[in-house]
DNA sequence: CTAATATATTCCATTATTGGCATGTGTCAA
DNA sequence: TTGACACATGCCAATAATGGAATATATTAG
């Protein structure tokens, strides 16, 4: 009698921090942030191949971080910074901890100070 | 002759970015938001086995998003947030994107009001 | 129509990542 | 000292992800 050992991995669900965790694909937004661009321009800018460029831009296409729109025969992929939604929510949850420290630091310092006052 | 053909990967530079991409070590982290938790701690709160946890552990620990202490025979782990600011910084470059979005949707809103208004 | 251009997609080899299981290591209790 | 407990680590199988090369598709130019 066989068993199952070997479970199937968490479906990559493929989402934004996904998306983002490439650096490939953090070099390709940025060159978005500065407006729209066109396939070629953005293998020119960073020096990657163009079948290499087209599968991190569906990437980024399939969790909506970036649009196309077609110019005669060339896509000119934009920016979606709305779709970072989720990252910037991931992170707000830890603004608090970090005021936190930020705070507790804040205190020490302020103890450091106070005994290095004379009597 | 023989070339080689199959070139190795951008190095995992196993960053803080690809450190949150796993949902498992995102779930970890929300755990440790509300204070220093042991390893058993986590293993039954997130119903993981207790290797798959030291493992995620090792991953956050190597990018700095944690610290360990141990007390006894329990090593207890807490969040170190100021860590995540490669993150934000890498955000906060695509608030002004997101901020003209927002700016562009105003406007837009605003010319459907002007419209919809009695000559 | 044909050729050239721009981009997407497919196939494949390699490497990375994940999880399960077993085991190692250190610490405490009796 | 021995055993139990808490955790880390090593090994392995399966699968995901990446990049290169070739090819397909669509659009424009001549």
């Amino acid at each position: 009698m066989e068993y199952i050992r070997w479970v199937a991995r968490a479906a990559t669900t493929s989402d934004v921090f996904n998306a983002i965790a490439e650096a490939h694909r953090r070099d390709i937004l940025d060159a978005l942030s500065t407006g729209e661009l066109a396939v070629g321009a953005i293998v020119n800018d960073l020096s990657l191949s163009q079948p290499q460029v087209s599968k991190h831009l569906r990437v980024l296409s399939e969790v909506g971080l970036v649009r196309c729109r077609a110019e005669g025969r060339r896509r000119l992929y934009r920016l979606e910074p709305a779709q970072l939604r989720p990252l910037r929510e991931w992170l707000a949850k830890y603004e608090q901890a970090w005021n936190d420290r930020m705070d507790r630091m804040d205190d020490y310092l302020k103890e450091l100070q106070r005994q290095g006052e004379p009597q």
